[in-house]
DNA sequence: ATGCATGAGGC
DNA sequence: CCTCATGCATA
């Protein structure tokens, strides 16, 4: 029978620095990227409650740690198995953008290079994660048993959506919008107009915006809030850590409690990562 | 790597 | 109109 496999050879043009230390400097880019979104969606959502975020606990006994599990695993496995699964994918010689090829050509869900870039990061919600998780877990498999085989390339393509021009927000505006947002995470149709007027920008590209902020606060690696606006009245006892914000949760809808270990200020991967430019 | 955007599903 | 998953386009 013919090989159920088929990834083609990593036309990888990343280059990237496995050890962590030394260039902070990546910069690899999909070169190729065939857009080949189309709808698929065998799989639809259930009836199902949002029981997630929570997994709380230890559920059985007969639970073994590590990557391994088919239950829905903890933020921390999470976290283990993106690390892992980055350093193997590019052990592999694969960019983000295969991998996401590579699923669709699996089980005909393709994927973007910013999916598994996301993934990677941890920057998706928590239930996606554990929803994406096992296909990339197939895959590493799979890329490493099939250690250099041949396979077929295919290439789908193509499809031309007209959508609208990223609109760029100065970044004076968007500390505008920051703000407001701390003050009201969700405004009102006619608060959002409002705002739209006041910073000259389009009602739906204010929406959006909050619509976007809401979801990072949702992400397993929030945005550390560190918008201190009320912090005359300190307390004389002082035994607050200086330099980041409590909880990233504000309701308790939020996912887990954030690991335990000692978390260093404000963002920063475990890994080796964080570079902002200001400038343009 | 990330910002802005689209779209489906839900209320 | 919101949330949520996902991605094009871009810094």
């Amino acid at each position: 029978m013919g090989s159920p496999h088929a990834w083609h050879a990593p036309v990888s043009s990343a280059h990237y620095n496995p050890g962590g230390a030394g260039s902070p400097l990546q910069h690899y880019q999909a070169a190729m990227n065939g857009m080949l979104a189309h709808h698929q969606a065998p799989q639809l959502h259930h009836p199902l409650h949002r029981d997630m975020q929570s997994p709380h606990h230890p559920q059985h006994p007969d639970r073994d740690v590590g990557a391994g599990d088919e239950e829905t695993p903890t933020s921390d496995d999470l976290e283990a198995f993106a690390k892992q699964f980055k350093q193997r994918r590019i052990k592999l010689g694969f960019t983000q953008a295969d991998v996401g090829l590579a699923l669709g050509t699996l089980y005909g869900n393709v994927f973007s290079q910013t999916t598994i870039c996301r993934f990677e990061a941890l920057q998706l919600s928590f239930k996606n994660m554990c929803k994406l998780k096992p296909l990339l877990q197939k895959w590493l498999e799979e890329a490493d048993s099939t250690t250099g085989s041949p396979t077929s390339i295919d290439k789908i393509a193509a499809q031309g959506r007209k959508r609208k021009k990223r609109t760029s927000i100065e970044v004076s505006v968007k500390g505008a919008l920051e703000q407001h947002f701390h003050k009201q995470p969700k405004p009102s149709a006619q608060e959002i107009t409002n705002l739209a007027d006041s910073l000259q920008l389009e009602k739906e590209v204010v929406r959006v915006w909050f619509c976007n902020r809401r979801q990072k606060e949702k992400r397993m690696t929030p945005p550390n809030t560190l918008t201190n606006e009320m912090m005359d009245g300190l307390p004389p006892g002082g035994h607050m850590h200086p330099g980041y914000g409590h909880h990233p949760d504000v309701h308790g809808s939020s996912p887990m409690g954030q690991h335990s270990h000692s978390h260093s200020p404000p963002m920063l991967s475990p890994q080796g990562m964080g570079h902002q430019l200001t400038a343009h």
